[in-house]
DNA sequence: GGCCGACTACGGGTTTTCACGTAGGGAGAC
DNA sequence: GTCTCCCTACGTGAAAACCCGTAGTCGGCC
């Protein structure tokens, strides 16, 4: 991580907030992280478990020779970061600028042994993450270019809070990685699904469903 | 599940035995599947966990229009069937004849509640399926068919007991629904790794890992 | 005005699709 | 026991489809 990415580093308690999983409520640290800047990297100590407080984060991978994958995307009130091993095996960016709520992994696992509820919702949380990469997995291994970006919109509209319109935090580039395709078939596919009258896009980041039958049919 | 997959329902304790993950040693129904029977199905009550005892597992998904997608193998020892909701998100079914242990769910979650190794071990074995997840994740949305093919053969060599040769319990068909690739494609890779010399196919199901590093670098 | 992100066009490559050929194992007749 | 038949699994070939990669253009934002 650059310097000049984390802007400020406040130490704060975690207000009563956004319950979306099992570490809502946690104490932790709280820190700034500009667009783009990185909050951890592969490999690097696992020692926190990091919940969104704002703003989007993505889940990168690199293979050697440069090609990345997006594993997933969280927004606010999720939490990312949890690693079985001692090391962190993706890295986690910034997607938009966003605070961030480091809690000791320490901490957490002092909770869960005290604490039933709450170890109970950790593990929830794992598992329901699990079934989200399972369904992710049939994306990337059976569906084509059409079906994917389908996917991918219906797959936003349900995690976005206004019905019918996204507010795509994530560029094309971001898109195509998250679902092994290259940015430009997923412009020509967005393009496709405009021409059929299954959405519209007032602008690049906008994306409103006109029509969630045909999208669900190309899906 | 056709009546006559399912052989013999006995029930019994679990022995001392192998331990792989957090659901090693609970009691349970032992249960003997015959090759390719369902052990549950996609929407079924997830009432119970699974453990196997002996054989081979594919979880599986099937698109609508018969595509077949297959997340995850399970070997001897290892757990599956743990789901967030109250239903089967994939099918199970055998890959060759195996005995499965089916534990009350309800039963587990009483365990963790008064076992906080127990408990924490139980978590630790979802976030290590989620890492591997990701892995695949990571194999289905950026490589290509060689690359595909050499990381599984590389994965399967790493969960074999015997080093440098495999005994392929699935299918070319399961191992192409497990790449996202087509039957077809998977032959004719084996083949092109056979040529560089990187394996060696004595018979279909068993494969020799000839040249490691040619192999790797094919990944 | 310059720059970055997004869209479009076209040629090329990889994988799929469809077709067929081969090998191995089990059932049944003798 | 062994012979044949049949069925499934696996391998190979050629054409087509799909997606990729390069390049060029447009439009919005700093």
């Amino acid at each position: 991580m650059t310097a000049s990415a984390r802007l400020t580093a406040p130490f704060s308690p975690v207000p009563a907030a956004v319950a979306a999983n099992g570490l809502a409520g946690l104490p932790g640290a709280v820190t700034k992280y500009a667009r783009n800047a990185e909050i951890f990297g592969e490999g690097d100590e696992a020692d926190f478990v990091y919940r969104v407080r704002s703003g989007t984060v993505r889940l990168t991978r690199i293979l050697p020779d440069g090609r990345r994958m997006i594993g997933s995307f969280h927004f606010a009130g999720e939490s990312f970061g949890i690693e079985p091993g001692a090391t962190h095996s993706s890295s986690a960016e910034a997607v938009t600028d966003c605070e961030i709520v480091a809690t000791p992994r320490n901490a957490v696992f002092r909770r869960a042994e005290n604490d039933h509820a709450f170890s109970h919702e950790l593990w929830q949380s794992a598992v329901a993450e699990l079934a989200g990469a399972r369904q992710h997995m049939l994306v990337l291994g059976c569906q084509s270019a059409l079906e994917r970006v389908a996917s991918f919109l219906l797959e936003m509209a349900e995690r976005s809070p206004v019905a019918g319109v996204l507010s795509l935090p994530m560029s094309r580039q971001d898109i195509a990685d998250y679902l092994g395709l290259t940015i430009e078939t997923v412009s020509r596919t967005i393009t496709q699904l405009t021409e059929r009258g299954a959405i519209e896009v007032p602008s690049s980041r906008t994306i409103v469903l006109r029509n969630r039958t045909s999208l669900r049919s190309a899906a």
